[in-house]
DNA sequence: TGTACATCAGTGAACGCGCGTTCACTGATGTAC
DNA sequence: TGTACATCAGTGAACGCGCGTTCACTGATGTAC
């Protein structure tokens, strides 16, 4: 598929709208009235809704996952035999997410939003097609976490993993909605970056909380 | 409105179909086709679709944080100035959230289906009709949550809360789909209950991490 | 250089479908006199 | 006790609407000879 500006628009407003409001409640006339292309060119260039979707996260995975990758890979180069923490792990990922937004805030609060619809929308399709497509990376960050907690049974830090991931998921997408109840509960101002460097201790601490089997 | 045969047919029809597909992708012709009832009879009881969606947390949520209210009363009566760690506050809740499931193993699953739901679709309804209808109770659980975290800044504290929300909430919500996963990769059974022990000591100990800031 | 054809991005209008909602209606039960 | 009326749960069929998708079409650009 040629990337004619007609398929980047479609793609951008996409992206955002489906962030601000889901898959299911956003129609395909509200993303070309957005992109001001005609509606018929999404079937046109994507096929169908379903693909547009995927098109969506391919354009945010694909560099995301290349960036863990390169970084991992270089971070291996110099110092191999190193032992990471859970937190540096999880600095190599935040700092690929961040990377790959360009700079762009809204970006990395989009990224979060989908990944966080993906798992809570009736999208089946969407979970199988990340797990098929990248799988190489996140089974490599999944044995660097093991090799980071070598006293957690395999099975606790299966469920442990993903508790880290819903925090993450759940706070990231909801990152809009909870930043207004901040501001309105404390009158201050609050970042992104200022919650990602507290949920990384929050993460890190769960992680290695004592068994409770 | 009276609780006619109808209208509990219809609740539980809707309860088990959201909870399984999302709420806009839930149609009011499934839920009546699997409730066997006619298919007006929705609205000429509940008036709507969003006012169904509203009953039906209601139902759950009502006894829910009344059975909170009550154990928290019975046991401030029992010992009183005694200050709760966070894994106590959060096994009162989790607790009522058994007893009000009623043994039914399905509706404890539904009920934090339903939860994540409520956050993660485009139901900002329902988010002001919780936050509403249950301020009192919800209070009362951030006040102990405080009193057993004193060392935390309000605001970090604010921030560690929703992400034990997050990680229950996705947790919880994608529970079915999870143990499949997990059933699959280790080829052992593992209960709701095995699930909920495992997410405590994670919450707890992320809770009390040293600051991130 | 000129002509004929192929390819391709994009268009405008319509298609059929499933949706939430409405409405006139039924039939059973309760109430007043 | 009998009759007239009111209330209420529930029904069947239809409404209009917005949806994703389709299709015949246009007009620009590239290619072959």
């Amino acid at each position: 598929m040629a990337h004619s500006d007609t398929v980047t628009r479609i793609l951008d407003s996409a992206e955002s709208l489906f962030a601000e409001r889901g898959f299911a409640e956003t129609s395909l006339r509200s993303i070309t009235a957005q992109a001001e292309v005609n509606l018929a060119a999404v079937n046109y260039h994507f096929g169908s809704k379903k693909s547009l979707i995927q098109a969506v996260f391919a354009r945010f995975f694909t560099p995301f996952y290349q960036m863990v990758e390169a970084s991992l890979d270089m971070h291996e180069k110099r110092h191999p035999e190193v032992i990471l923490t859970v937190e540096e792990i999880l600095r190599f990922v935040s700092r690929s997410i961040s990377k790959v937004s360009e700079g762009d805030r809204r970006r990395l609060a989009i990224f979060m939003r989908l990944l966080g619809l993906a798992y809570n929308q009736g999208q089946g399709h969407l979970r199988k097609f990340l797990q098929n497509e990248y799988r190489a990376v996140s089974g490599r960050v999944m044995d660097l976490i093991a090799k980071a907690t070598p006293e957690l049974k395999d099975e606790e830090r299966f469920w442990r993993i993903h508790f880290m991931l819903g925090a993450a998921a759940f706070t990231l997408s909801n990152m809009e909605h909870l930043r207004a109840i901040f501001e309105h509960d404390f009158d201050t101002q609050c970042t992104e970056e200022d919650v990602v460097a507290m949920l990384m201790p929050f993460l890190g601490a769960g992680v290695r909380a004592q068994s409770g089997l």
